[in-house]
RNA sequence: GGGCAAGUAGCCAAGUGGCCAACGGCAACAGACUGUAAAUCUGUCCUCUUCGGAGUUCGGUGGUUCGAAUCCAUCCUUGCCCA
């Protein structure tokens, strides 16, 4: 099967360039995907990107990860309907570091003609004078052409207004293609569909300055059947940063997924072939009680981005947590308590729950909640429980008798998030 | 430089002198139901609280008034039109 229609069947193809299959059957084709350097991790809603990547890797060809140090600096308007702040160059220059960390551990850099490789369009751009730029890029393209793309248009259309910094933003990465083109021998751009724009200026530029031809292709972006953002949790955005996000937190992300989405999401998120990812929605919908395909979905993802081991000890935290639920918490070992990797642990000082304290005070103090108000309104909405039984009201007290083990205390706000309090 | 319009909680948006911590919607968090889903219904949703309240808000500053998100002045930001 051939990438574009691999890709097809995955639902990853969203806008593509005529020729750009042939392209890429005719030769080893070097293809690349621009990485915003926003943060010093990367979330998940670029781990499409990725995956992209590892695709045209295992199809043969060569990937290029892009990290945008110099398109960092500007801001892209696509998608966004008000101005972007500008990040500093310290923030970015770390920033960058960290993604370019991780984005080595997806792809093989070592094999042969289509190592994978990344770059910094930094390193392009910080001696190009701005003289310099628009006279050889700037010369090319109209003004008409640019105002005619949609990020541009709508901020045209709407009150907030774009400034000329934003609006070149489309040159800049355009040249990008341009320069890979130039120097790296790039034919292929891949992105999100929100980037097709910025994309087709690329080709464009490589056109008319050059008479070249390159090729492009999109991914859609990756959407909620409930219309929700993707890949955001009560704790936020989903990293891929252990640090961020524990693999536990990272698995139960995906073990999470209604069962729209994960059908959706199983067929981009891992390399299952079609016939086995066929039969896992087929078993599913045959008993969805068991979700077959959210455990899968979670299964080879986790892996995929932490390793075996993690995904291993993920999937342990997650028996002992949510398996029996019905069992008493007095059932789990001083093992199995310790074991619980990613569960957000608590030291608390002993002398406290000697005396006995308001459940409404402990939860502020061991910072599960931030004041004693917020506290105060969950227990009353009944969304607390402490060793699996429900915090009835708030004139709780506790104190050592609660102690599992004399040493732990479970404390569960609503129902996935859990707190292990350890008495110290 | 001139004219017009706008700026309200995370977002959208109502309010045009006291009844305003501010209608409504979205998002978010929690409860019920369930499959640790989805859909639905319910509660919470500026901050703190001994749950009685207390404190700080409506672009910024200064003023009028017993009392201002609401009136006046001035400044800032944005959009539209003119030069």
């Amino acid at each position: 099967m051939s990438l574009i229609e691999e890709l097809r069947w995955r639902g990853m193809l969203q806008d593509i360039m005529p020729g750009t299959e042939e392209q890429l059957k005719k030769e080893i084709t070097t293809g690349y995907i621009g990485f915003d350097p926003t943060a010093d991790s990367l979330h998940i809603g670029s781990l499409v990107q990725i995956i992209l990547l590892i695709h045209l890797q295992k199809n043969g060809h060569k990937p290029i990860a892009l990290v945008g140090g110099a398109t960092g600096m500007v801001g892209d308007p696509s998608g966004k309907s008000e101005e972007r702040n500008l990040l500093s160059e310290d923030v970015l220059q770390h920033n960058l570091e960290g993604i370019q960390r991780q984005l080595e551990k997806f792809l093989d850099f070592d094999c042969g003609e289509n190592s994978a490789e990344i770059v910094n369009n930094y390193d392009w751009f910080k001696d190009f004078s701005f003289l310099n730029f628009i006279r050889d890029v700037g010369k090319h393209i109209t003004v008409n052409y640019m105002m005619a793309k949609d990020s541009v248009k709508k901020r045209l259309e709407g009150e907030t207004g774009m400034s000329f910094t934003e609006f070149t933003y489309q040159l800049v990465q355009g040249y990008d293609f341009y320069w890979l083109y130039k120097n790296r021998n790039a034919k292929l751009q891949i992105g999100g569909s929100d980037q097709w724009g910025n994309i087709v200026t690329g080709t464009e530029l490589i056109r008319r300055k050059d008479g070249g031809e390159a090729f492009a292709f999109t991914c859609p972006l990756i959407t909620k059947a409930d219309g929700g953002k993707f890949g955001k949790t009560e704790g936020g955005n989903v990293w891929l940063d252990p640090v961020r996000t524990t693999p536990y937190q990272f698995y139960q992300f995906w073990l999470n997924a209604s069962d729209a989405d994960a059908e959706k999401w199983i067929r981009i998120f891992t390399f299952l072939e079609k016939s086995i990812i066929e039969k896992l929605i087929n078993d599913h919908a045959v008993n969805p009680s068991t979700r077959i395909l959210q455990k899968k979905l979670a299964e080879e993802v986790t892996i995929l981005v932490h390793g075996k081991d993690e995904f291993e000890k993920a999937v342990a935290t997650t028996e002992k947590l949510f398996a029996n639920q019905n069992a008493p918490a007095e059932s789990l070992s001083v093992d199995d308590l310790e074991a619980m990797e990613g569960v957000v642990k608590i030291d608390y000082a002993k002398e406290k729950l000697e005396n006995g304290i308001d459940v409404v005070a402990f939860l502020a103090e061991s910072n599960i909640f931030s004041s004693k108000g917020e506290a105060r309104k969950m227990v009353q909405g009944g969304g607390i429980s402490i060793n699996r039984k429900k915090v009835e009201g708030v004139d709780m007290k506790i104190d050592t008798s609660l102690l599992l083990h004399d040493k732990y205390i479970l404390v569960q706000r609503g129902k996935k998030n859990y707190y292990l309090v350890k008495r110290i």
